[in-house]
RNA sequence: GCCCACGUAGCUCAACGGACAGAGCAACAGGCUUCGGACCUGUAGGUUCCGGGUUCAAAUCCCGGCGUGGGCACCA
C-alpha cells in the first residue's frame, strides 16, 4: 500500500512536469523522519536546466502540484530544494488493515512469475556440512522462500559433485577403514575421508589409485559405479538431517555424472567445438579471452576425460531449459562462474546468475574438510538450541521442560539462520564463539518475542472489524508505515535477489511494534477495537517476514 | 606478480549518488502502577583505510596507493 502513496505521489509530479514541458526522470526516495514519507530531489537536477536554485524550483513546483482526491498523499511541502511528500495516515490506516486482515498469509505475495532453478549448498559429499556451507544453505533456502513468496516458481537443487576427487578419496579410505555406523552418516564419512587423506599424504604413490578409480567411475564400472553412490549417498542422508533441522529441504538431488551418462557432456562438447573459441592444441581448451578472462578454460584432457567446469557446463544448459537459473556459490568460484556465463553466452544460452557469497574462516585460518578443520554446521546449531534453552528456562522455569525444549529449538535455529542473513553475502565472516552464540538484543528472538507479544493481547480479546480511525499516535503511524511498506521489501527483495532488506524489515518492524506496545495501550485504551486491528495486521505481517526468513512465529515463548 | 571482492563508532553490521552517516553489543544514566522486561527511553562514541578526480550532491561512481579475504590446475 506503501507504493500506492508511491504511486500517487510520482503521478502528481508528473503531471506538473509533463505541463511544463519538462522531460526527467521522477526518483523519491526515503527522507529523514521529519521531513516526510517521501522526497522528491528532482529540483537538483532541474536547476541547471531552468537556470534557477533547487530551492527556487521547489517552490514553484509545490504551488503548481495538484493532489487528487483519492490520493493517499496528504500533501507536498518543498524545503532546501527537496519536494517533500507527506503520507495520509488516517485515510490509509483504514484501508490497509483491511487489506492485510483479508489477504492473511498472502498479504505481500505477488502474482505469478516464472520458473526458476536455485542451485545452493551442493557441497561436497565428503562429510558434514560445516559453517561455511550453512552460509551457502541459508543464503539459498531464505531466497529460495522469498522468490516463491514473489510469485516464482521455484525448484531447489543440490547439485551432488560425484565426480570429484574428494568422492574417491572417500570411496579409496572406506575400502581400508571401517565406517562408524553409530556415528551419524555424514560425520563418519568425514572420519573415513580424513584418515584415507593422511594416508595419501604419507604414501602420495597412491594417488595413482585415486585418478584410477576416477577413470573406472567415469568409464562405467558397475561395481565401482556402486560403491561410488553408497559412500556419497550415506554422505547425503547426514547432510540432509543437518539441513532439515535448519528447515532447509531440496527439490532434487542432481547428479553430477548423470550428464556424462547420458552423453550430453559429448553433445555440449561436439556445439563447441563448432565454435571459433576453441583453441586447437594438445588438450581441448577455450579462448575466452574477448570475455575477459585470461585463463584459457581446459575442457578435456589429453586422455579424452573431461574436467569438471565441461560436466558443469552440460549440467547448466539442461538447467536452463527448466527456466531462469540462478546458484549460491562460494567465493571460491568466482572465476568458474564467470567462465560458465561466457560459455553458454557463446552456446547462445540464458546466463545463469550467481550469487557470490565470502568465505566464513576461523579465528586461526580458513576451514578444510580434507584436515578435519571445521566447524559443522550441526556443532553451531547444537550451542545455539542448548543457549536458547537457558534463556527460555531462565524466563519461563515453571513451564514444562517439553515446551522449553521446543522453544529453545526455535529460537536457537532462528539465531542461526538470522545471524548469517543480517550479513550481506559479499562480506567474509570470521567465526566466533561468542560472536555466533551471542543473541543480541536485536535479533531473531527480538522478533520472534514482538510475535509472541502480538499473539499474547490477541488472545485476550475478541477480533472485531476496526471501526473509526482515531487520531493516531506517532507510533501507530510508525507501524502503518512499515507495515505498508512489506510488499515493496518483497519486490525488492526478489528484484536484487537479496535477503538482507528483509532481515532489517523484520527489524524495524519488530522494534516499532515492541515501542507500540509499550506505549500505546491497547486493551484498556477508548480505540481498543482499532487498536486490536493493528495488532492483528502486526502480527500476520510479522509472521510472513518471519517463514519467509525460516524463523518460527512463536505464539509463546 | 596479475584478476575479483571487501575496508564505515572499541566490536558486529546498516545506509536505490541525495538533507545532520544509522542500529545493536560493550560503557554510562533511567523506566515494572505490565496487554509477558527476550522490552522501552536517554547520554557518550566517526577524518566512512589513505590520496586525487567526476558531480549541484560521494561511504556509494572513476583513478592511484595500503590492508584483509578469494582466485590465477590437464583439482573439484
Amino acid at each position: 500500500m506503501f507504493q500506492d502513496f508511491k504511486k500517487d505521489a510520482e503521478e502528481a509530479l508528473e503531471k506538473i512536469l509533463k505541463a511544463r514541458n519538462i522531460e526527467q526522470k521522477i526518483v523519491l526516495e526515503k527522507p529523514e523522519e521529519e521531513f516526510g514519507d517521501l522526497a522528491a530531489p528532482i529540483c537538483f537536477e532541474l536547476a541547471p536546466v531552468l537556470k534557477k536554485s533547487p530551492a527556487a524550483i521547489a517552490e514553484e513546483l509545490v504551488k503548481q502540484i495538484k493532489i487528487p482526491k483519492g490520493s493517499l498523499v496528504k500533501e507536498v511541502k518543498a524545503f532546501r530544494g527537496y519536494l517533500n511528500f507527506y503520507l495520509d495516515y488516517e485515510k490509509l490506516a483504514p484501508l490497509l488493515i483491511k487489506k492485510v486482515r483479508r489477504l492473511g498469509e498472502n498479504y505481500g505475495r505477488e502474482k505469478k512469475n516464472g520458473k526458476i532453478v536455485l542451485e545452493h549448498t551442493s557441497a561436497n559429499p565428503d562429510g558434514p556440512l560445516h559453517i561455511g556451507h550453512g552460509r551457502n544453505a541459508i543464503i539459498g533456502d531464505t531466497l529460495a522462500r522469498i522468490l516463491r513468496f514473489a510469485g516464482h516458481d521455484i525448484e531447489t537443487q543440490f547439485y551432488v559433485n560425484d565426480m570429484g576427487k574428494q568422492l574417491a578419496v572417500v570411496v579409496w579410505g572406506l575400502r581400508r577403514f571401517k565406517l562408524d555406523r553409530n556415528k551419524k552418516s555424514d560425520e563418519a564419512i568425514a572420519e573415513v575421508y580424513i584418515q584415507a587423506n593422511r594416508l595419501l599424504e604419507e604414501n602420495p604413490e597412491n594417488e595413482k589409485e585415486i585418478s584410477e578409480l576416477l577413470r573406472n567411475y567415469e568409464a562405467g564400472d558397475k561395481k565401482v559405479i556402486k560403491e561410488f553412490e553408497t559412500a556419497a549417498k550415506y554422505c547425503i542422508e547426514g547432510i540432509t538431517k543437518t539441513l532439515e533441522r535448519l528447515k532447509i529441504k531440496h527439490d532434487t538431488f542432481v547428479w553430477e555424472s548423470s550428464f556424462v551418462r547420458d552423453s550430453s557432456v559429448d553433445r555440449v562438447i561436439r556445439k563447441i567445438k563448432a565454435t571459433k573459441f576453441v583453441r586447437h592444441g594438445e588438450v581441448l581448451s577455450l579462448d575466452l579471452s574477448s570475455f575477459g578472462i585470461e585463463k584459457e578454460l581446459v575442457l578435456a584432457r589429453k586422455d579424452g576425460t573431461y574436467l569438471y567446469t565441461t560436466r558443469d557446463i552440460a549440467h547448466h544448459i539442461w538447467k536452463s531449459t527448466q527456466g531462469s537459473v540462478i546458484n549460491v556459490w562460494g567465493a571460491d568460484h568466482k572465476l568458474v562462474a564467470a567462465q560458465l556465463k561466457a560459455v553458454l553466452k557463446i552456446l547462445g544460452q540464458k546466463e545463469p546468475e550467481f550469487i557470490i557469497y565470502e568465505f566464513i574462516s576461523l579465528p586461526e585460518g580458513s576451514m578444510s574438510t580434507r584436515k578435519g578443520i571445521f566447524i559443522s554446521l550441526d556443532e553451531l546449531v547444537e550451542e545455539s538450541v542448548k543457549r536458547a534453552y537457558v534463556e527460555v528456562n531462565k524466563r519461563r522455569g515453571e513451564e514444562s521442560d517439553k515446551f522449553k525444549k521446543s522453544v529453545a529449538e526455535s529460537v536457537g535455529v532462528g539465531a542461526v539462520r538470522y545471524n548469517i542473513v543480517k550479513v550481506s553475502p559479499e562480506k567474509s565472516m570470521v567465526f566466533k564463539w561468542e560472536e555466533a552464540l551471542d543473541f543480541e538484543r536485536q535479533g531473531a528472538p527480538f522478533v520472534q518475542y514482538a510475535y509472541a507479544r502480538a499473539c499474547g493481547i490477541l488472545e485476550k480479546a475478541e477480533l472485531e472489524s476496526s471501526g473509526d480511525t482515531p487520531v493516531l499516535t506517532e507510533n501507530e503511524k510508525l507501524l502503518i508505515k512499515i507495515i505498508s511498506k512489506f510488499p515493496g521489501v518483497i519486490e525488492e527483495c526478489a528484484n536484487t535477489r537479496k535477503a538482507s532488506p528483509l532481515a532489517s524489515y523484520v527489524l524495524d518492524l519488530a522494534n516499532a511494534f515492541h515501542r507500540f506496545y509499550m506505549f500505546e495501550p491497547v486493551l484498556k485504551s477508548e480505540q481498543k477495537e482499532f487498536r486490536l486491528n493493528l495488532v492483528e495486521a502486526t502480527r500476520i505481517t510479522l509472521r510472513n517476514a518471519l517463514n519467509l526468513l525460516g524463523i518460527e512465529p512463536l505464539e509463546r515463548m
